[in-house]
Parts: structure tokens; C-alpha cells; sequence
DNA sequence: TTTGACATTGGATTTAACTCCAAGCTTTAT
DNA sequence: ATAAAGCTTGGAGTTAAATCCAATGTCAAA
């Protein structure tokens, strides 16, 4: 078991962030020490590593709260629930894959077309390298 | 040109937002009628287009003001320091796009493996999708 | 010509996601 | 055994990105 600033250094976070995230049903710690200190389990990292990959890829804190009710009680709900619901967050990333990878083709093919030289980028336009799709 | 409440619903922004942009630094309008209303000319829309695609992409509004500032005085610049700031902003998005394809393909093994059907969702486990990579 | 929609400014409020602070326990190291 | 480091709680403060509000000005239409 961790104790709050150990599981914080681990995964490089402020521990008033994981005191944040367990106020807002995220994460809450598996066990309570005698004198009231948080206790964190093995299972309470991998929670956490889910959260911050989530995070890290674009999801709101409250979103990421929806995926983990299902984790949570997994039992509870029928398997066409979670598939239907984990199929839709699918299709939500897809967009957002899609989206990103025009903003970057766009981006490179702008770097490609410029001549990377010492003169002046009076034809590099980032604005007209965007709008061609 | 479109006048504040034009441009803003075009792209179903409230005005409001249009001047936070303007006070920030992303977007001043090309004119101003003769009682002061903002005029927005096809280049500011266009802009504004720019701006809003590069926030879907997950950019702040700091990181899209330093992007426009190359645009705003592409003369000024070297062909080669906006092509080296370009390609570091395509290097940034490579990775995103890493990350959440990575994201994405485990929520797909997550839903392909669920059976889907009625019974308890005892066995799709979130977490332990995206913890095998 | 006056009503209603739209605009201006400056400043206040909101929301998400932290981050900090104070006062007071607990644990660890010397 | 005592000082330093770490933990607790409740509550305040911060930053980004809006959004709202009030008082006032403009303008097209009935």
C-alpha cells in the first residue's frame, strides 16, 4: 500500500491532485491507515494510470468519471450496455483521430512545400496550408 | 463585412467570444464602421476558421496566438524558423496521435472481445484493456 | 418616431482542474 | 526525544476560456 505522496512522486503528480480526484468519485483510496492516512492498492495505481492515459488523450475529468462507474460495478451492468457505451466513446476518438490527422497532413505538407531556406516566409502562409483540407 | 453578431453565428460562437479573442490577441477585426461596431473582412473569417480547428485539435488559445504571430508577419520571418516551428508542432501532434490510437485500439479490443450480449459484464474490464497496451 | 435588435465598454461571474494555505496530528530520522 | 517531513481537513486562491451583466449608443423597420 501507498501512502498519498508516494503514490503522487510515483506518477508525478501534487498530492492535493489525487485528494482532487477521489472529492470528485474518481479515485478514492482502497484502505485507511489506523490514524486516518490514505492507503493506495496496487488495483488504486491502475485506476490511476487509466485516468491519466484518458487525460491525456483529450478526456474532461467527468467523462473519464463515466467510463470508471462501469468499471466500478461491472457486475451491474449487462455486457450489450458496456460494449454499446465503449463502442460510442470509439467512434468519439475516431473523430477526433480523423480531425487531428488532417490538422497535421496539412501542417506537414506546409512544412514540405517551404523552402526551409534564410529567406523570408512571405509564401509560408499556415492559414491558406489549412484551408486546402 | 460581417459585423460581430454575424461572424459569431456563422460559426455559432457567442459574441462575447469573438472579443475575448480580439482582447487576447488572436483576432482583431480588419475595421471598425464609423460608431465603432467591429467589421470582420473573409480574411478574418478565415482566420477564425484556423483558430477553431487548431482548439479542436486540442491547442490552447496561447499556442494558436504563437502560430498566427508567423502568419501576422510572415516577411519578418526566415523561411527556415517557421519550418522548423512547423515541423516541431507536427512532431507534437505525431505523438498525440499516438497516444490516442493506442487509446482507441484498446477500447476496440475491450468492445470486440465483450460478447455483447445480456449477461453481466462480470469480465469487461476497462482497465485491464488499456493496461495490455 | 419610437420600438427592438444589435453594438459598445468595463467589470463581474462561471467552470474545470487544479494548487495553496493554516492549524494540527503522525511518522521517521538523528 | 525532538525536529523534520509527511499526513489530515476545510477552505481560499489560481488559470484558462469563456460567459454574463449593466449602462449606454446605433440603426432599420413599422
Amino acid at each position: 500500500m501507498y501512502r498519498i505522496g508516494a503514490l503522487a512522486k510515483a506518477y508525478r503528480l501534487n498530492p492535493d491532485t489525487l485528494r482532487y480526484y477521489e472529492k470528485h468519485g474518481l479515485l478514492a483510496p482502497t484502505a485507511r491507515s489506523e490514524s486516518g492516512y490514505r492507503l493506495y492498492s496496487e488495483a488504486d495505481a491502475q485506476k490511476l494510470r487509466f485516468i491519466l492515459k484518458a487525460k491525456a488523450v483529450g478526456f474532461t475529468l467527468a467523462e473519464i468519471g463515466e467510463l470508471l462507474t462501469i468499471e466500478a460495478n461491472r457486475s451491474q451492468w449487462a455486457c450489450q450496455d458496456v460494449k454499446a457505451l465503449v463502442e460510442a466513446k470509439v467512434t468519439q476518438i475516431d473523430a477526433k483521430l480523423a480531425q487531428l490527422g488532417q490538422f497535421r497532413d496539412s501542417l506537414q505538407g506546409l512544412a514540405d512545400a517551404c523552402c526551409g531556406g534564410p529567406e523570408s516566409a512571405e509564401h509560408c502562409s499556415i492559414l491558406d496550408a489549412l484551408e486546402v483540407q
